[in-house]
DNA sequence: ATAACTGCAAATCATTTGCAGGGGC
DNA sequence: GCCCCTGCAAATGATTTGCAGTTAT
């Protein structure tokens, strides 16, 4: 691997992801880095953002939508999603998947790492979801992962 | 919803996911379906999966690199990814995610499901790495979830 | 009859890449 | 000075959509 230079953009991309709690795409950490360094491009935040990850100081998570999200909280550590505006929050509790281990070397797979993700409502979006069902019928019926998130509600 | 109509197409579509223990991708769905239906399009494929998983019918599963994946086993279960090759297979065991459950609702979230997903390496891709790393230097370093999987073994 | 559904091609959207210049070390 | 890194624009690849012609009910 080549080695690791710091540059000005790689350092504020790290700083951004590091910044939140929340799980920014991609498109987020570059509206966030421009208010710093309004030339960068989204092109380096991708490239900045997939070398951070392949160095092991964030960590790329996908699941539940269209885009990637970037965590800056290595450690082991497990999430809730809102389904409705796409909203990810830390789940700092850990879970025993030892059962889940065993079977997975009973198909003879190297295990290398797991991932719990609890899907729900946020409470904005519940409040929209019982908003829709009380007015109409059912805009918000079964709400899944997947296609056709809202926008998510802004982040500060 | 509109009414659901039981075409020729459609019902193909749920046949090739039910088909198989794999979690297929559209593509490699409308590969399938090609074979008894010579013309059907792409975008039908996608209209139907999509439909179909509204419906519940079927599951839309993300995570773990680039494509959607379908999973034509709509019980509660979860699954094992090899990050060599991006195959995912079902793990009949159940975890128990209580706590994580219980973390949520103290968030205000309501909750409505839960993915739990064990990664690792298929024995394919374990060689694959080894050979790799007693040959060359590192060729399969610190495998991740996320971009760069190599083609997936074909699937009969 | 009529609303769903289909194939096809064009359109989107997130992400990646080629290239020429710039900047860490 | 060397090579990694950047901005820009064009390229990709997965998924979606507009449209005009079917087809299920």
């Amino acid at each position: 691997m080549d080695r690791l230079r710091r540059t000005r953009q790689r350092e504020l991309v790290l700083e951004v992801v590091r910044s939140t709690m929340d799980h920014p795409t991609a498109d987020w950490v570059h509206r966030q880095a421009r208010r710093r360094l309004p030339r960068i491009s989204l092109a380096t935040v991708y490239r900045n953002l997939k070398r951070l990850a392949a160095e092991g100081l964030i960590r790329e998570m996908h699941a539940g939508g269209q885009g990637t999200r970037f965590d800056g909280n290595t450690g082991e550590h497990h999430h809730v999603r809102c389904l409705g505006c796409g909203r990810v929050n830390d789940l700092p509790l850990s879970v025993d998947t030892r059962r889940e281990e065993a079977a997975a070397r009973a198909l003879n797979f190297r295990v290398l790492g797991q991932q719990v993700e609890i899907q729900g409502l946020c409470p904005q979006c519940q409040d929209a979801a019982d908003d829709a069902n009380r007015n109409n019928s059912r805009q918000f019926p079964r709400p899944r992962p997947g296609r056709g998130q809202a926008k998510e509600h802004d982040r500060t």
